[in-house]
DNA sequence: GAGTGGTCTAGACCACTGG
DNA sequence: CAGTGGTCTAGACCACTCG
């Protein structure tokens, strides 16, 4: 699969926790034991052990193993770098994106600021909203470097500009931070969404750097408040 | 300071870039070079500067080196598992906490669920508010397992329970499991809170678990709207 | 081409849990 | 006590960036 040889292990691993051939409680194979399996050093096996780890899927108990954590709620891949897309194929909802604006843009000073951008940048503009089960509930607002990306479509953004970037410009997103904030609604979120009468909305600004630390894109991802969900999972010191 | 050498130089290198000895867009050392300064190996050099990665103070870039990130606001410690007494630190402000009611119950069958208890075991339930700049904005609902925590008293509630169990009590945590969703406020919240005429509340459900994967508490964070904010710091394939 | 980080190895010693 | 995971070492080869 890939060329790594304790991601292969890792995925392998995760596959048969998902698909519950390992079950909760159990205790996989120890470190000496793996690394006999997969014919690799223990060093090897344990980054696939901590990556394991990192996602949820085991706890590392000293002197005892490594034990199969209960996570069907766990590992919620909401948390993270997911983009709508991904998303909507987990929540296995029918969904549906519209563009509503789309277009190149000079920046203004909000936006400068936001994106440390040059008033004479080039940056895409898109506007989206997201439908779940027949109902507008979440508004994308998403501006992009127009030197990171030099083209985009219309239809690129109704499908999942994360898929464009990734698979067929061969970037690769290396970190995001996030922003959660509950805000009052404005004439935007009126226009475009079924507010249903809710006054506030969830705010999520989001800052997506490249492998190589550049900041390329900005986004502003407004939930209709009872549709708003988050799922975090944290380990100590990560 | 700790024990672990490469724990050691991951806490000198962070507190030299939270002190701005080394500025963002700076270049650490190289991996071969920090081994040599430090008189350990490579590897030992690398988990150090894979932990400042996994926190936001680095990106590394294969081929150039370390880059020190941008980071004033990139490192909000209010991600993973932060305790109140903690976020008050950070954020400066005025902060009191209020407890209203304390004491050992046994569960309802909603708590029997979130806690996966039995309807006799022994709970420690705790109600607190917490005001920031004279408000009462938070309501923190926690219930606890008697059987990881023999003892509890008022005092140690207005303080910090955190830091009771893993100082006192040497427990550590191992990793906690986050939702986020908004709901409309309920006659608890109406009670404690200052609710500044806002209907709706930001709930945070906190399931936390000890380092030998035992769950040992359960919280509900109830946060006016106008004064939540979450910041998250994600990597691609955490 | 020289230097960087990414992967991998085959050892070693330690701290901890269990029977 | 034997077995577990946690730390650490001193090498090796690779892919990548930059001048």
């Amino acid at each position: 699969m890939t060329t790594n040889k304790y991601d292969s292990i890792y995925q392998e691993l995760a596959k048969k926790i998902d698909q519950g051939i390992v079950k909760a409680e159990d205790i996989l194979p120890s470190e000496n034991e793996l690394s006999l399996q997969y014919e690799t050093s223990r060093e090897t096996v344990r980054k696939a052990l901590n990556l394991l780890a990192q996602n949820g899927y085991i706890q590392k108990i000293r002197g005892k193993g490594s034990v199969v954590l209960n996570v069907e709620k766990m590992r919620f891949p909401v948390s993270g770098l997911v983009s709508f897309k991904e998303l909507s194929k987990t929540l296995g909802r029918r969904t549906c994106t519209k563009v509503h604006e789309f277009g190149l843009i000079h920046p203004d000073p909000y936006l400068c600021k936001q994106l440390k951008a040059e008033p004479d940048d080039e940056i895409w503009r898109i506007i989206r909203s997201r439908e779940i089960n027949g109902e507008h509930v979440i508004l994308d607002k998403d501006y992009i470097y127009r030197k990171c990306v030099p083209m985009l479509t219309q239809e690129i953004c109704e499908n999942s500009i994360y898929e464009y970037i990734e698979d067929e410009l061969g970037m690769k997103i290396g970190f995001a931070q996030k922003e959660f904030v509950v805000e009052a609604c404005t004439d935007e979120d009126e226009k475009y969404l079924d507010r249903n009468g809710f006054d506030h909305i969830v705010v999520v600004r989001n800052f997506v750097f490249l492998e190589d630390a550049t900041l390329f894109q900005y986004t502003e991802s407004r939930h209709r408040l009872d549709k708003f969900r988050f799922v975090d999972f944290a380990r100590r010191g990560r």
